[in-house]
DNA sequence: CTGTTAGCGCGTTCAC
DNA sequence: GTGAACGCGCTAACAG
């Protein structure tokens, strides 16, 4: 593997001239120039990336945090990130918190000893007191948060829950369930604020037992119709706090001869790509993934340029996407009539 | 942020004694390695991972390389392979091939410049040739492979193919199609040929006509329905090179008042998440994406530690997995009669 | 415009 | 069992 000095040697220059040639061309003589780059075109030269980042004390890579890989959720997300930091010159490192038995010491270990110039943190059960370690790198929150002593990006939670429940109430549902992502999830909790607020707003009744437990996984959806459907109080309409448990409630409730929306109208939150094609279509709250990534990132790296930690908060706006998965009660019970 | 040297200055001893206190404990006695240890707890010390790589002449990290990190394909293969990697004490770094503009000279520059210790393959569009650089890293092909010069790890397409024929087949079908991947995608072409010769095996007849071009989308599945309903000489059966197609086919299949597997039975591939969930549930060829993860992760860490190239390649099983979106056809048709 | 020099923080010989 | 010294490959001052 050639190195600098070989270049320099071959080339007939110091190791600085050929450092500045690679890294600042311009103050460099046209024909020196040419010459280094001739030499490091022969050799087929490339930078040593471990001697480069001892030099200049960085890491030249930013690392993503994510509570678990597996979960597709991500996967956008990462592609985001991987979409600015690439053209920046910076590698994307991910890391699970659930790979290692203790997550807040394995964070401990990516802020120290330099694995990374930056990391975006997609895990809120993490312990703030881990984060506190003196020149540490920039740290950005994503999606979940810890208080607010971290710059954020976040998506607007409650604001999507809101135009959930109000869609389902224009579509004339009086008693509205919410199924829930896991207990003390602050995406969860935030929604489900949210949801008691609309309610609240349009006048409806607030039942604890229209409170479905779910984990946001597609069979906490399935688990949560079993209980739904032997549930004689059941609620007309199911808010779930997101698509995958949306698709695993429409799915159980169809299995057991049930139908969506006629017996019940659903909606979820995120739109995954699936939602578009399940049968029914999900009507459902849309967080715009990719552009989460990018946000995340491009605010990291603002911080690693500037040095500076101004703790800022971004908001990413959601929407309501409305598909076939809500219906009007009184016509759903109708078209049940006619039907049979 | 602390050094080896403060360390070494605090404990009254010399940076050697340090480094060997924390790499190799053994070497050094009782009463300073408990000082050493001392001055590490109580100033947070961590190994600068630049200046330990520049010595090591390693990277302590490997790069997946995938086609599309958006992908949720590729989600829990990640998994699997930070699974493996974390406790070795290997970072996980990942791209994208689509990020940049020339996916092969991307390459190129991860095989040299020590970004990595090794590099897992995920995309079988790249170029043997960009492969061809001296003092590589050890490289894996996973899933798609590129030729019989790499080590990879590959799953059992042509069979799994077969084995959703054979189901169809067993079903009372006799009128099998084919919804493709990618032209020209290694995957696609393994399953197409396992494909046709379980048709041949089963004494079936082949129809061009039958074989309708997708991309492994979801999308691709919805349209290729459309182009089903409108073919008056189409198959009773679809075997769909992916869970996603097969998810779209079915979704547009019932969107359009036809249903699934009254009308059509349809089988997918790889077993996704919400293949479980939808409605009806899908019967697909399981391949285990997790297990793929970790068996190239373990493949490669195998060749770093031996420095060694045998060009192995490991054969990832498939399986059948019933669910209800295969019917028989005449009592498809019964039902029918019945129900209209 | 270019060369010389001096480290970045660490692991590792080689003496003692 | 321990310390002194060297260098991994590179960039950034500082001269000239």
């Amino acid at each position: 593997m050639a190195t600098l000095q070989d270049i320099a040697r071959l080339a007939g220059v110091s190791t600085a001239t050929v450092s500045r040639t690679l890294s600042n061309p311009g103050l460099v003589a046209e024909a020196t120039r040419a010459a280094v780059l001739a030499a490091v075109e022969q050799t087929g030269y490339q930078v040593n990336h471990a001697a480069r980042n001892l030099r200049m004390q960085r890491a030249g890579s930013i690392i993503a945090l994510v509570p678990n890989l597996a979960n597709p959720f991500f996967s956008q997300i990462l592609a985001g990130i991987s979409s600015v930091l690439t053209p920046e010159g910076f590698g994307l490192l991910v890391a699970d918190t659930q790979a290692g038995p203790d997550p807040d010491s394995r964070l401990r270990q990516y802020l120290r000893g330099g694995v990374a110039d930056g990391l975006i943190l997609f895990d809120g059960n993490l312990s703030l007191a881990a984060l506190d370690v003196p020149d540490s790198p920039p740290v950005v929150a994503a999606c979940e948060w810890l208080g607010d002593t971290l710059p954020s990006v976040r998506v607007e939670n409650a604001h999507g829950a809101e135009l959930a429940v109000r869609h389902l109430f224009d579509a004339g549902h009086r008693t509205i369930g919410y199924l829930t992502g896991p207990k003390g999830n602050v995406l969860n909790v935030t929604r489900q604020e949210g949801y008691l607020a609309a309610l609240a707003t349009l006048g409806l009744p607030s039942n604890q037992a229209w409170i479905y437990e779910g984990d946001f996984s597609l069979d906490s959806g399935a688990m949560a119709a079993a209980r739904w459907i032997a549930d004689p109080m059941r609620p007309g309409a199911m808010f779930c706090a997101s698509d995958e448990m949306a698709c695993g409630f429409m799915g159980a409730i169809q299995r057991a001869g049930l139908h969506v929306p006629r017996d019940v109208s659903v909606i979820g939150f995120d739109n995954i790509e699936v939602a578009a094609h399940m049968t029914p279509t999900l009507t459902t709250i849309r967080q715009p993934r990719t552009l989460i990534g990018e946000r995340a990132a491009n605010m990291l790296l603002k911080m690693i340029a500037t040095k500076s930690i101004n703790i800022e908060t971004e908001i990413i706006p959601v929407e309501l996407v409305e598909r076939s998965s809500v219906a009007n009660p009184a016509h759903a019970s109708r078209a049940l009539v006619t039907q049979n």
